[in-house]
RNA sequence: GGCCCCGUAGCUCAGGGGAUAGAGCGACAGCCUUCUAAGCUGUUGGUCGCAGGUUCGAAUCCUGCCGGGGUCGCCA
């Protein structure tokens, strides 16, 4: 049930039935003509634009078309009022039928209430993807939060999804994993090891890795060269840590359906895929010989100028052709990355969606680039740069530093405040704006904490309840009583404004969906919860206003089906932004 | 220097073609001596960075500047 498409629909059957045309006798195009809220309250329930959309076209006024369309909306029997105002806006009110009759339908669909049609498609989330190398820190949280929402967002909306993260398991890096988890190997069977060498991962994370490998090698991997101990002990700590990752997400309430990963693309049963990812793009024409002009600003120290083959990414918008192999033959990440996101493509996903840092900015254009030149224009992948989250405790920034290893944990901060609060405030806000994160102000129970103001608002639902039952016991408060309820009695100000709220949540989703924005859901449920309290607040002046009323069930009745109606969406738009709806707040 | 993101009230930020640009905090002024659980109501406050352009209409789209951040072959 969405009131706006509802009459969307009305209005473009008005339009059809009135015969408006083009000037020149033509069929008109409608896809501009949108029924949205108004911005202000006064100018009543419904705008429509169709006049002033159309008024060129049809080489009319557009205030003379608004009329004409007024004419036929004021008969519509679910039309309570109407004004042309403005530049040509056409604004409706709708009648207490219509809002008793939308609140009626918002309950029985319950918790289906704001859902899409399904069937939108398939899109694949990449999100998270840290490096096997360590537990997860907080700057991963916030793409793994955002990311794992926007997912939440696209099924809610309709799609099909799948929750993906990619494991970096190839690179360099692992390699140090690995000669770091030797060395905590040599420790566990005691040796003294001394400090870390500069170069090695010294986090106490890696001494499981080496008991877990003293324990089934015993001292054979000892004194050996490297080259017969570093793919089993990479092996061993790729594991450990990804199960130590998979384990830090747990706690964030965040799940993947699949993990990729990048290794697996050079060990393909059929082959190499990063070769057949290259040779697709050399037939296609895309790769040739030649060089590249050093880059500006800071020159590397080891720049050496040499021809080489490259990718024409510039021929799809990045900013240089990009190497795809480095100069000791083997390939560039950005090589691997064409070929895992060319089988995200084979997979099925034309739509795909990579959350990354926004320090990795630079390298959006030619993954773009090259997801349009590996499946000849069909796929598109939209990157959601992440910004920075900056610590606060009690306004004092939190000092941070990788080199000394007191970098603040994932799990620190989930086990400090809760996996609601990090969600939350992690979608609170633009992914690509940066984002303040205080630890106290987060868990505090006021007003000012976004997070406990719209879970109080859920609990507030139940607690009033709760008071129904025992004030007005004769009351039926199932779903089913609450939607028979006279619910044209709703009709304070008040109220109808939580009813125009609620309307609002399809769209609220379909647009979170669109835009790729999860924010908007959280700003959507705070404005929800703040309605809601406002509402209640008015109580206190105003007693005949309250929820519930023993001198008058009638009222009480509908009134609380408004009220499980808000705490309906209030939990739906939690769930989708993994966050709990409780029933009482402690 | 190239590219990307950002610039909206004193502060933190929404709004991203539509009407008189919003919210919270702050400030100011009341109420709150009790009910519906962690206050409430009102007031104040903006040249939407600047200048052009597109449009019936621009905070929103385009171009160019200014300011802040990020990033710039073989790190992932």
């Amino acid at each position: 049930m969405d009131i706006f498409a509802d009459f969307g629909e009305r209005v473009r059957s008005t339009i059809a039935r009135l015969g408006w045309t083009a000037a020149d006798g033509t069929a008109l195009d409608l896809t501009r003509v949108v029924v949205e809220p108004p911005r202000d309250a006064a100018h009543g329930d419904l705008a429509v634009n169709a006049a002033m959309v159309l008024a060129k076209p049809m080489g009319k006024q557009p205030r003379a078309l608004a009329i004409e369309l007024m004419g036929e909306l004021a008969a519509d029997p679910d039309v309570a009022e109407t004004e042309v105002a403005g530049p040509g806006f056409l604004n409706l009110r709708l009648s207490a039928g219509y809002w008793a009759r939308f609140l009626a339908l918002v309950l029985r669909e319950g918790e289906a209430y704001g859902r899409g049609t399904p069937g939108k498609g398939a899109v694949n989330v990449e999100y998270v993807s840290a490096n096997p190398t360590g537990p997860m820190h907080v700057g991963h949280c916030r793409g793994a939060v955002v990311g794992d929402a926007l997912a939440n967002i696209l099924a809610h909306a309709g799609h099909a999804v799948t929750k993906e993260y990619y494991i970096n398991d190839a690179g360099a890096q692992v390699d140090v994993l690995a000669r770091s988890a030797h060395l905590r190997y040599r420790e566990a069977l005691g040796e003294a090891i001394g400090e870390i060498p500069e170069g090695l991962y010294p986090g106490d994370y890696l001494k499981p890795v080496g008991e877990a490998l003293a324990k089934r090698f015993g001292a054979s991997l000892v004194g050996k060269p490297e080259s017969e101990w570093l793919e089993e002990v990479r092996r061993t700590a790729i594991d450990g840590m990804m199960a130590m990752i998979r384990e830090d997400l747990a706690a964030l309430n965040v799940r993947h359906d699949v993990f990729f990963s990048e290794k697996s693309l050079q060990n393909a049963p059929d082959g190499d895929r990063v070769a057949q990812a290259i040779d697709t793009l050399t037939a296609a024409g895309l790769m040739y010989r030649g060089r590249l002009e050093p880059p500006k600003g800071q020159l590397p120290e080891d720049w050496e100028d040499r021809e080489q083959v490259l990718f024409r990414s510039t021929q799809f918008g990045d900013d240089v052709d990009r190497p795809l192999m480095k100069s000791d033959g083997s390939y560039t990440y950005f090589a691997s990355d064409i070929a895992y996101h060319l089988d995200k493509y084979r997979r099925g996903f034309a739509n795909q969606i990579d959350i990354w840092g926004a320090d990795h900015g630079g390298y959006v254009k030619r993954m773009q680039a090259a997801v349009k030149a590996i499946s000849g224009g069909k796929a598109s992948l939209d990157v959601k740069l992440c910004q920075l989250v900056k610590l606060f405790r009690a306004g004092e920034p939190v000092k941070m530093s990788k080199r000394s290893g007191s970098f603040v944990t994932l799990r620190e901060v989930v086990d400090e405040v809760g996996v609601d609060a990090v969600r939350f405030m992690m979608l609170f806000r633009k992914s690509d704006a940066p984002l303040d994160f205080d630890f106290q102000k987060v868990t505090e129970q006021s007003k000012d904490n976004p997070v406990f103001y719209v879970q109080y608002a859920h609990a507030r639902v139940h607690s009033v309840f709760a008071q129904a039952r025992e004030g007005l016991p004769a009351l039926d408060l199932s779903d089913e009583g609450l939607g028979g309820a006279d619910l044209t009695r709703l009709s304070d100000a008040g109220e109808i404004g939580l009813m125009k709220r609620i309307a609002q949540w399809p769209r609220v989703v379909e647009g979170a969906a669109e835009s790729h924005e999860p924010h908007r859901i959280a700003f959507f449920l705070h404005d929800l919860a703040s309605d809601l309290h406002a509402h209640w607040n008015r109580g206190k002046d105003l007693p005949q206003l309250r929820f519930v009323n023993v001198d008058d069930p009638l009222s009480s009745h509908a009134r609380l089906a408004m009220v499980r109606a808000v705490a309906s969406v209030l939990a739906s738009g939690l769930a989708v932004l993994g966050v709990s709806a409780p029933k009482e707040m402690r």
